[in-house]
DNA sequence: GATCTATATTAGACGTGTTCTAGATTTCCT
DNA sequence: AGGAAATCTAGAACACGTCTAATATAGATC
């Protein structure tokens, strides 16, 4: 328990909270400890979202580019990290509750095992 | 029209397809034509995207971190850019036809412009 | 088929986001 | 207070993507 890692924790709580990348926590950490390092920004966060404080939303590390251009959803796998073309039952069926939302597209991603990998344990 | 071009197209016909990323498409445009640049790769993708023969897979240009641990949904703005947490109706009905997948998690973003942006126009 | 212009290609520099490294500093257990 | 283990720092390194400026090519026109 260091100042450092308050002042990391305390981005989350400093004006709008959600969603911060790790450039904007390090901008809100260097208001409490202004010397406060970029490495030791990212090795808090990874340290959160380790011990289940933050969730780290799912990203591809590069951009990918798909041929099928028919509407479907994906499926990541955590272990391989491909990603796989799925069909789900119900995705016609989603609907925002809050309705000021313009919604041009829906996709669904399924986290978790892919067949190859899950059959590997 | 350019060999190269046909190359990255080929790319897409070679192996196992989709979900490709841009260096992966490098590495097999390679066999065809193997001086293409780095640099080719990038605008003949933008160029497939323009033309409606890819799609992008989206994704936020940085890494985003979470203190939102409930179950939630997001919503991605075109223009701002944003990701807001939103509450569709219908996600618990979300299941997989495909059986030999493990899910652990289901995430539902949603695409389009926020009331914000919406209203701006 | 030769010429010409617009477009595409190339290598490499550059920008941004993230990770790594090595040494100095701090925490906190006893 | 002493010391082991963990953390901090600046900066180098790395990965991915974009830009630049000079060269090469496609393909329209004569």
């Amino acid at each position: 328990m260091t100042p450092q890692r308050l002042a990391v924790w305390a981005a989350f709580e400093d004006g709008e909270a959600g969603h911060l990348s790790a450039d904007e926590v390090l901008r809100r950490a260097r208001h409490i400890v202004p010397e406060v390092s970029r490495a030791t920004v990212y090795n808090a966060l990874s340290q959160f979202v380790a011990a289940g404080l933050l969730s780290p939303i799912e990203r591809t590390s590069s951009q990918l580019y798909d041929p099928n251009l028919a509407p479907h959803h994906h499926f990541h796998c955590r272990l391989c990290r491909r990603l796989f073309d799925v069909h789900p039952h119900g995705s016609d069926q989603l609907a925002l509750a809050e309705r000021e939302y313009v919604v041009e597209q829906t996709s669904v991603i399924f986290e978790g095992l892919c067949p190859s990998c899950a059959a590997d344990r």
